[in-house]
DNA sequence: AATTACCTGTTGCATTTGCAACAAAAATAA
DNA sequence: TTATTTTTGTTGCAAATGCAACAGGTAATT
């Protein structure tokens, strides 16, 4: 499995160069501050040293959504978010964040050096971005609580190169993230469990089911 | 709403300069007919002239999802398409077809013009890419059926500028598209009727509710 | 240390959704 | 044309999911 990353393709030194060249701002955040609110007038790219923060969608209902999560390595912006007329969208900082701001006109604009990179860098920070949507597209449109639920764990399994891993988000948010109802989702875990395919404890799974291994990739 | 399209940005000259340039290769495909499977050798990008197609989705049981649909002026290719080790994806003609085939190494190398029209066009893929991706995200993240159908005909009204509009999909194929039964959908298409929030003539609807309108935007 | 807020886990019940099956209409092929 | 396949539209029933409410645990705050 490819691992998609804002720099990837660079070596360290060029990512030092495009960094100094774009001379981000960084911020610190605390649990619960809004990040960033996708006005016209914010020019910047989020990138998250540290920390983990959400994509919300809150719909003309007032429901609550998380469309993205965001951890270490992450970018976020208006650019790369989705419009809405009707809905509104804003970046939450779930913990404690560090972000790197860029300016998003000095990375579309080609730089006095005439260099590629930035480039570069846009088209990962848009393939980066495509692949985490085209992986909750894939989750999204599994039928059942229960499919959407192995299929996320089947992701997790991959990005963490384990059968155990400790999820990213709580099951509250996890729940939001599949876009179905806590309590259902709590009593499919435990049906997941009677039928020996996981096992967990808190917030940490062991997928059991070994038809496919991350090995396989 | 901002359109966007393969060759945003670019002159019509420079379009037919990129065309000449990468020499795209035409092809033609009758209904049912696979274009496109994925395979790493599959070194091409295509771009729908005429017809419409789909990104099919085969799961490991066997089940069937419309992940995403093409129309004149889409764009598809292993390059933007999501990777599994598990289901199997394949581009399949809804209709009969002409696609012109652009080979990506051509694309993603610099010419010897040097210029930076490749790139321009590389961005502009992975942005439509990435709309039609958070539009199906949105739409998708919906918790009922009715809400599901709602925002799926509310894009299509932004898209059309008008309250009425023809489904690019058969009732059948918005189904598989949507992620839910096709009785339930038809059957919740009746109650938006009978509760006077849409009317329909075939696959030809029209919106009543005029909250936002697609002057709005 | 005490208080508050949040997260996990559970349940009964109502509602929604999916499934299976069928008939009629429409589109396509022979 | 006729035959065949696909799509639309419908229904009864079973199963899955959502809703509301609550209790206990954990983490954060004062």
């Amino acid at each position: 499995m490819i691992k998609y990353s804002p720099f990837e393709g660079l070596t360290s030194g060029e990512t030092a160069e495009i960094r100094s060249c774009l001379c981000p701002i960084e911020k610190i955040y605390g649990k619960g501050d809004i990040i960033m609110q996708f006005s016209d007038k914010d020019r910047n790219l989020g990138l998250v040293d540290s920390g983990t923060a959400y994509l919300i969608r809150i719909d003309i209902d007032g429901n609550r959504s998380i469309i993205d999560y965001y951890e270490s390595g992450d970018v976020f912006g208006k650019m790369l978010a989705p419009e809405s007329e009707i809905d509104a969208y804003y970046i939450l900082a779930k913990e404690k964040c560090r972000i790197s701001f860029f300016n998003y006109d000095k990375l579309l604009s080609k730089c006095k050096n005439n260099c590629i990179k930035h480039t570069v860098l846009l088209n990962n920070l848009l393939m980066l971005t495509l692949k985490k949507a085209q992986m909750h597209i894939d989750i999204l449109s599994q039928r059942t609580t229960r499919q959407k639920l192995i299929t996320y764990f089947d992701y997790q399994r991959n990005k963490n190169l384990s059968d155990t891993f400790t999820l990213p988000l709580s099951l509250s948010d996890l729940s939001d993230y599949l876009s179905i109802d806590r309590s259902a989702m709590m009593r499919e875990i435990r049906n997941l469990k009677e039928d020996n395919l996981i096992s967990a404890d808190g917030n940490r799974f062991t997928l059991k089911n070994s038809r496919y291994t991350y090995a396989d990739c």
